[in-house]
DNA sequence: CGAACGACCTGCAGGC
DNA sequence: TGCCTGCAGGTCGTTC
């Protein structure tokens, strides 16, 4: 489930149930993920207060006085906040227990992590390398004109890449590009600076409206119903193949590029 | 150093 | 009905 808007509204979602809450206790049902989750969580957390809670990129952090917790939701985690006692299901890994409620992430495909640090988060070395948080000043088109000079790798992987800039996964670099009227294949160093700003103009605003709408659904997480995506969302190519595009008609073409589905207008986003 | 690619997982849709 | 393939919103580690 995760873009950035999707966890970024997970974050908001849990945040009146954890912020300043005590952890009574700490659950590990299933610890196998990305990677196996410290067992030793039980004990460090146990009557600790969380004293903090941010999102990193796709991380959401838990911070307490004695170090921190990372979690990633990878493809397919979800975050739920219950109150009433639920069973456990297939693919519940870890569970958050405060006084009044508690946290449960449920993971299908386990690309998800649960990981601790005592160190400053900064320096994590999951964290340490990723770019510029997109919905910052210091995501612009100077930054992203001077990073991509001289590199030959397709914009839309280039945008994808953490270490360029953190959140932008492939349905939102395929809006985003579309938006920005940029063919997908450009190579990164041939992007006009107009086009930088064009495309740093196109990320923000996707990405927010995006975060708006997601704010939607943060009582289906409070309640657990948790039917987290992008209904709200209206989407103008991802997902789309085949079907005319918005602004011309022209049936968008789908390709693959590293794998992922990259969906365009040809006639719109024309190669350079 | 940057870039390409395989790897990690489960579940589901579609074709035969 | 069942088997097979390919695909899904991520990203790390290895190799070149």
């Amino acid at each position: 489930m995760p873009e950035l808007p999707e966890v970024e509204t997970v974050k908001r979602g849990i945040e009146p149930y954890c912020l300043g809450k005590k952890v009574q206790s700490v659950h590990i049902y299933h610890p196998r993920l990305r990677w196996p989750i410290p067992p030793f969580l039980p004990e460090i957390l146990k009557n600790k207060e969380i004293k903090g809670l941010w999102r990193r990129g796709k991380y959401l952090i838990f911070q307490f006085e004695h170090g921190a917790l990372l979690l990633h939701l990878g493809m397919s985690g979800i975050l739920r906040v219950l109150t009433a006692n639920h069973p456990l299901q297939k693919h519940d890994h870890f569970e958050l227990r405060m006084d009044e409620c508690y946290l449960r992430l449920n993971d299908t495909r386990r690309f998800g992590a649960v990981l601790w640090t005592d160190k400053a988060v900064e320096i994590h070395p999951l964290i340490v390398d990723l770019g510029p948080e997109p919905l910052l000043e210091a995501f612009n088109a100077d930054y992203l004109f001077q990073k991509t000079r001289k590199r030959l790798t397709p914009i839309k992987t280039y945008l994808m890449n953490a270490k360029v800039v953190v959140g932008v996964g492939n349905i939102y670099a395929n809006e985003a590009l579309f938006d920005a009227r940029i063919h997908p294949l450009t190579p990164a160093g041939h992007i006009s600076f107009s086009q930088c700003e064009q495309l740093v103009q196109a990320v923000k605003t996707i990405l927010t409206q995006a975060i708006l709408s997601g704010g939607s659904t943060i009582r289906s997480f409070a309640n657990s119903e948790g039917k987290p995506g992008y209904f709200a969302q209206t989407l103008r190519v991802y997902g789309r193949k085949d079907q005319p595009c918005k602004q011309c008609k022209t049936p968008l073409k789908e390709i693959r590029l590293q794998g992922r589905s990259t969906v365009f207008c040809i006639t719109c986003q024309a190669e350079v």
